[in-house]
Formats: C-alpha cells, sequence, structure tokens
DNA sequence: CTCGGTATAAACAACG
DNA sequence: GCGTTGTTTATACCGA
C-alpha cells in the first residue's frame, strides 16, 4: 500500500486473545509468565527504597532485586480515604516523594480506582493475588476514572503485551477495555480516538495480513522501532508524573482493576531492553 | 500568543 | 444492509 506497511505472513497464534489468556492465567495456581528474552542492565537503578506508607507501589522493579516477600499484599482501603482530586495534575518530574500529595496516584489505588499491579520476578511463580469468591470487590468503583495514558501510550503497551507485539484493532480494543474498566463503560468513542491515533500516528505501522492469515477483519498493528523509545518515554514520564515517588523501572505500572476481579497478574514485558512491568490479566476465579 | 501534542467528533470509503 | 476498519478533516483544550 504504502511504505509504512509491510506484509508479514502469521501463524495463527498471532491473533492474541486478552481472554483467553486470562483464562489461561486463572485456570493455573503458578501463573505462567510469558517468556520474554533475556534481560539487558537496566540502566535505571532499580534501587528506590521502599515506602513506609505506600509498600505495594515501592517494590523495586528489578529481575535481581525484586523481593518476592514483598508482593502479596496490598493496603485494604479505609473509608477514611481522601477522595480524588478533580483533576489530576502533574508536579513534574522533580516532584518529592511525598506520598501524600494528590498527585500521586496512591491515593486512587487506596481508593480502589486502580489497582497496584506487583511486579513479579520472572522465575517465580506468581503471589496469591486472589480473592475467594467471585464476587465483586467491595472497594472497587462504580465509575473507574480515565486513566492518566494517552491513546498512544494504550495502544502501546496493548501492542507491546501481545507475544507476537502486533495485534489487529480489535485486540487493542480488548486490551484497553481488560485493563482500564473505564473504557469498559465509557461511550464508544474512544474507540474511534484508538483508530484515529493508529492511523494518525508515525508510531504505529499497519501490517497487512496475508490471503491466508485472514482471519477477523482489518489488518495488525505494530510499534515502528524507531518510535518506540519515544514512546516508552512519553509512558514513563506519564507514570513517573502519578506516581513521583518510584522511578519508572522500580515500580508497578498502575492500572486499573475491574468487574474481572482485584486479583490481578503481573508480567514484564520487555521495551528498548528494559523490563517493565505490565498488567496482562486480571485473573478470574 | 504561538505551537505542538492530544482528545474528540464526524464523515466517508472499503471490506467482510 | 450492517458493522467494522481505516483514513481524513475539523475543532477544542492544554502545557511549554
Amino acid at each position: 500500500m504504502d511504505a509504512n506497511t509491510e506484509t508479514l505472513a502469521l501463524p495463527p497464534s498471532a491473533l492474541h486473545s486478552p481472554r483467553i489468556a486470562c483464562e489461561a492465567l486463572a485456570a493455573s495456581s503458578s501463573l505462567p509468565i510469558r517468556p520474554l528474552s533475556p534481560p539487558s542492565p537496566c540502566p535505571v537503578p532499580a534501587s528506590s527504597p521502599l515506602s513506609p506508607l505506600t509498600p505495594s507501589y515501592s517494590i523495586p522493579f528489578s529481575p535481581a532485586s525484586f523481593p518476592p516477600s514483598a508482593q502479596d499484599t496490598r493496603p485494604a482501603p479505609t473509608s477514611a480515604d481522601p477522595p480524588p482530586p478533580p483533576k489530576v495534575h502533574c508536579p513534574g518530574l522533580a516532584a518529592p516523594s511525598d506520598q501524600d500529595d494528590l498527585t500521586c496516584l496512591s491515593w486512587l489505588h487506596q481508593r480502589g480506582d486502580l489497582l497496584t499491579l506487583l511486579p513479579l520476578p520472572r522465575t517465580t511463580p506468581l503471589p496469591q493475588l486472589t480473592h475467594q469468591d467471585s464476587s465483586p470487590s467491595p472497594y472497587l468503583p462504580s465509575s473507574p476514572s480515565k486513566p492518566p495514558y494517552s491513546f498512544s501510550s494504550l495502544i502501546f503497551m496493548a501492542i507491546e503485551d501481545s507475544p507476537e507485539k502486533r495485534l489487529p484493532v480489535k485486540g487493542i480494543y480488548d486490551w484497553i477495555v481488560s485493563n482500564f474498566p473505564y473504557y469498559r463503560a465509557a461511550p464508544g468513542g474512544w474507540r474511534n480516538s484508538v483508530r484515529h491515533n493508529l492511523s494518525l500516528s508515525k508510531s504505529f505501522r499497519r501490517i497487512h495480513r496475508e490471503k491466508g492469515q485472514k482471519i477477523g477483519k482489518g489488518s495488525l498493528w505494530c510499534v515502528c522501532p524507531e518510535y518506540r523509545p519515544a514512546l516508552l518515554e512519553v509512558l514513563r514520564k506519564t507514570h513517573h508524573c502519578h506516581n513521583p515517588s518510584n522511578s519508572f523501572y522500580s515500580s508497578p505500572l498502575l492500572l486499573e482493576g475491574g468487574d474481572c476481579g482485584p486479583a490481578v497478574v503481573c508480567d514484564t514485558v520487555e521495551i528498548s531492553g528494559q523490563f517493565l512491568p505490565f498488567a496482562v490479566k486480571h485473573s478470574q476465579i
């Protein structure tokens, strides 16, 4: 079509289904970690000290220094938790480690809008972050707040979280909905925005499926390698902006939970040679 | 104030 | 015909 597209022969497995993965993860007590290429040295020191106020946020994210013992606790929200600010404000990357700062997304976590995704060592079985019944978490909000991530970042995360590093539009929708329940209830306009971003952004590239690989409609989308560092930087800044006490590489991403339940399974994804924590699925027990 | 990035909406064509 | 996908245009907002 144009220079911005390529044709690849893809196996059926290229169609990554978050739901399928979710079910697979939920069916296993020792949750499988998707194989990743060997880690490369993390250029950013993963040595942020554990914060006594937000222990589960401050888990150093490093395959070497990650403490498994700190994974299985999440602060229980209380009714005394402060309400969220009317608008998320970014204090800047040089913001102090002020856990009480309303600009920190920890308040969202505390009120249940965001569930902490605990990064896990790839060699250690995931902890039992499961609830004992299928009832929704009592502190899950009825209307989750909008994630701070831009559509580009959401698309980026979705694609990077797929095994083949490419997804159809539908797969991107599904990933976003699975990981950010806000969009589950949001009006359909966000899908238009996703497609708009895919088309307009040079960061994403359309991959034509071959005739024999036509499963479903449309093409697959991938991240242009040359734009991955920029996307990663945006993601890092966004995360740091809303979680200023931790470096991006030493703390988990904060993603929203939803009606899949609070049991969140974590994974890591290698982006530009760095391992980032990712929520891959919500375990549905 | 300008500019770039982003979000949102809408229209339209192509396709299954 | 309908829904989805992909593209394009327009508008508005916000921060640098």
